[in-house]
RNA sequence: CGCGGGAUAGAGCAGUUCGGUAGCUCGUCGGGCUCAUAACCCGAAGGUCGUUGGUUCAAAUCCAGCUCCCGCAA
């Protein structure tokens, strides 16, 4: 089919290479460059390379419900929009041009998590099972109808990272299959249950700040739906101490919840409202992500500590 | 020119204020102790102090430029 791709981040990237693969990508739409990191260098979408490197057309309107974009798009006479993780709403008038519409490959089992941050959210609220949907896209957050679905597991290992890549994949999958069956015009069409919606918010700083009073599970789960991005913190004798990685034990510790009860050679260990946390890598204000071990070499981390 | 922190042994850090023999905690290697050990004891190797230039009798330290890394903010 001839298809344009709009899409933002490294989700997207497994679908568009998918799409370039299967059919006949017209054109990708994707957010403009911004300036990011220090200074004010501007970084290209990941998604934007590799169109580049494909010799695709690019279109990167500031707002995508400027009129000229509308018109823009409708001079490819495109089959279908097929978006992923674009980061932009997209307004009616724009859904509805190709003659297939608009579908949508969202990261998780809809109605649960529709929204900005459905991958992150998962891992923390550690949930065991997670997944794909392709839906048709219509007025509203991610409430169009479903063409099919696929479960992805979660595992006590699992990271924003790790889940993000294995859902970019299934993503790309189950697209193709959708696209095959809307081609030959057996795709299903499912309502979503709009009384069962729950919502991923967008997440900011604010509220990455662990919380020692929650379990020790639910701070794992915390953790890791924070990594690679932003990553928890902590404070550590009022310093911002980010935390990577940590293990769940079921150890009991005397005192306050954040109390820094045990340390040796390879991390230390903060007792939580139930159960205890060992911290086995961080990030110190200034430097890069290390080992506990590494970083405690050099800074001093005395029991009866407490984190906040 | 958005704000700020940083670069010193394989790792993590101190030393820079006020220039004068390169330090700490680990790791590595060798030896010892031990039923045994990631424990303990003794010893050794390992650094042109990010880079270029300047000031000086003398620069990790003071001055200027450059490169790279990181946090915040977007």
């Amino acid at each position: 089919m001839n298809v344009i791709f709009m899409g933002t981040p490294e989700f997207a990237v497994d679908t568009l290479q998918m799409l370039i693969k299967k059919h006949n990508v017209l054109a990708v739409v994707t957010q403009p460059d911004k300036p990011k990191g220090r200074g004010k260098k501007m970084i290209p979408p990941v998604v934007k390379e590799i169109a580049l490197e494909n010799n695709i057309d690019v279109l990167q309107p500031v707002s995508a419900k400027a009129p000229e974009f509308a018109e823009e798009l409708k001079k490819y006479n495109a089959d279908i929009f097929v978006v992923a993780a674009y980061g932009q709403i997209l307004p009616e008038e724009v859904l509805n041009i190709p003659k297939y519409g608009s579908i949508n490959v969202h990261g998780s089992l809809l109605p649960l998590y529709r929204g900005a941050a459905p991958m992150q959210r998962a891992v923390m609220d550690g949930c065991k099972v997670t997944g794909i949907t392709i839906m048709h896209m219509a007025k509203g957050l991610d409430c169009g109808d479903m063409i099919s679905k696929r479960e992805v597991e979660i595992t006590d290992e699992d990271t924003y990272g790790t889940l993000g890549k294995k859902l970019a994949l299934c993503g790309a999958e189950l697209l193709e299959e959708a696209l095959k069956d809307i081609e030959n015009g057996t795709a299903k069409r499912e309502k979503q249950d709009d009384s069962k919606a729950t919502y991923a918010h967008m997440i900011n700083r604010d509220m990455t700040h662990i919380n020692w009073n929650k379990t020790a599970f639910e701070i794992s789960c915390f953790v890791r739906g924070l990594n690679p991005n932003m990553g928890a913190y902590t404070l550590l004798n009022g310093e911002v101490l980010k935390i990577w990685k940590v293990r769940v034990l079921d150890k009991e510790y005397s005192g306050e919840n954040g109390c820094i009860c045990e340390t040796n050679k390879k991390g230390f260990i903060v007792k939580c409202a139930k159960g205890s946390i060992e911290v086995l890598s961080v990030q110190a204000k200034g430097g890069k992500e290390m080992d506990t071990g590494a970083y405690m070499r050099g800074h001093a981390v005395e029991t009866g500590t407490v984190l906040q």
